[in-house]
DNA sequence: GTGATCCCTCCCACCATGGGAAGGTCAAGT
DNA sequence: ACTTGACCTTCCCATGGTGGGAGGGATCAC
């Protein structure tokens, strides 16, 4: 299979593929005499996990162990458990972020009143000089899961 | 002020005032003789603005539209309200993304025993064959609002 | 005058992904 | 056999915000 079918057939991207292939995610692929990458279908079946990891929000480099984990027959499900709770207090943390500032917008919006006239108290408060420093959300790390596949 | 203050007094870092000041979000600033940016008490509000802008996830882009309406004394509140709308939506989706992703997790982390057995159920699920292609995420455009600043 | 602390510009890195160019390969149809 | 189009390869670039650091100049406090 060339890594357009097994793309296809795992939801994956051909770049991605190629992608993870580089950053050691996967291992190298045998390839044709003229060069081309060759996947079986176990290779897909991989591909399929790691892009369902990726569609929950894991990090590549948690996929990477969670695939270790994958493939160690003797792995204990607590390290595999421990991985996945990580993730969920992050994302809760994230949630919980997230809310602060769709609430605070929303309240805002709400009493904008929306007209043509120039006075409007989202712009006030943005503006306003005592300082809502937000610190709730200060020092998060938020870069690693903000993004999912967007995919087709 | 040398933009060392105005970093301290807007909670913009320095490295940031220069990159706004790059890419047009800010105007470029008064120099010294010797090449010192040079900030007004005007410039660290415009700052703050821009900064409370970030911390309630607004995209630069969005910004950008922002301060001409803040600084636009003719401006209409329904432009200002539109963003501020049309951001909450944004958020309330990836909120929703993202309990969805914490729900998963969470369940399949519950069914997990946890123990040093090599049995998992978020591994099974993971490598399972059958297509939970988790749908209603797909096409959504994550990433434009994936960071939140790492501020100290 | 000297050392510490600023500031300048420029480049690189992150993360995951897409776009595209320049060129090689393969399979199907004429 | 030849063309055509779809595929594949590698390589570079861009995104968005942010930090890190090198190499060099400016300023300030003592």
């Amino acid at each position: 299979m060339n890594i357009g079918q097994a793309a296809e057939a795992s939801g994956v991207s051909a770049k991605m593929i190629r992608y993870y292939e580089s950053i050691a995610l996967i291992p190298k692929t045998v390839r044709t005499e003229s060069g081309y990458r060759v996947y079986s279908d176990s290779d897909v079946h991989t591909l399929r996990f790691i892009r369902r990891a990726r569609d929950l929000g894991f990090s590549v480099e948690q996929i990477s162990d969670l695939v270790s984990l994958w493939q160690d027959r003797e792995r204990a499900s607590k390290d595999v458990k421990r991985i996945a709770q990580e993730h969920v207090t992050v994302l809760q943390r994230k949630i919980v972020e997230l809310q602060q500032m769709a609430e605070t917008l929303n309240h805002l919006a709400t009493t904008c009143h929306g007209d043509g006239r120039p006075d409007c108290p989202i712009i006030q408060e943005l503006a306003s000089n005592d300082a809502p420093h937000c610190s709730s959300a200060a020092g998060t790390k938020f870069g690693t899961l903000g993004k999912a596949p967007t995919r087709r």
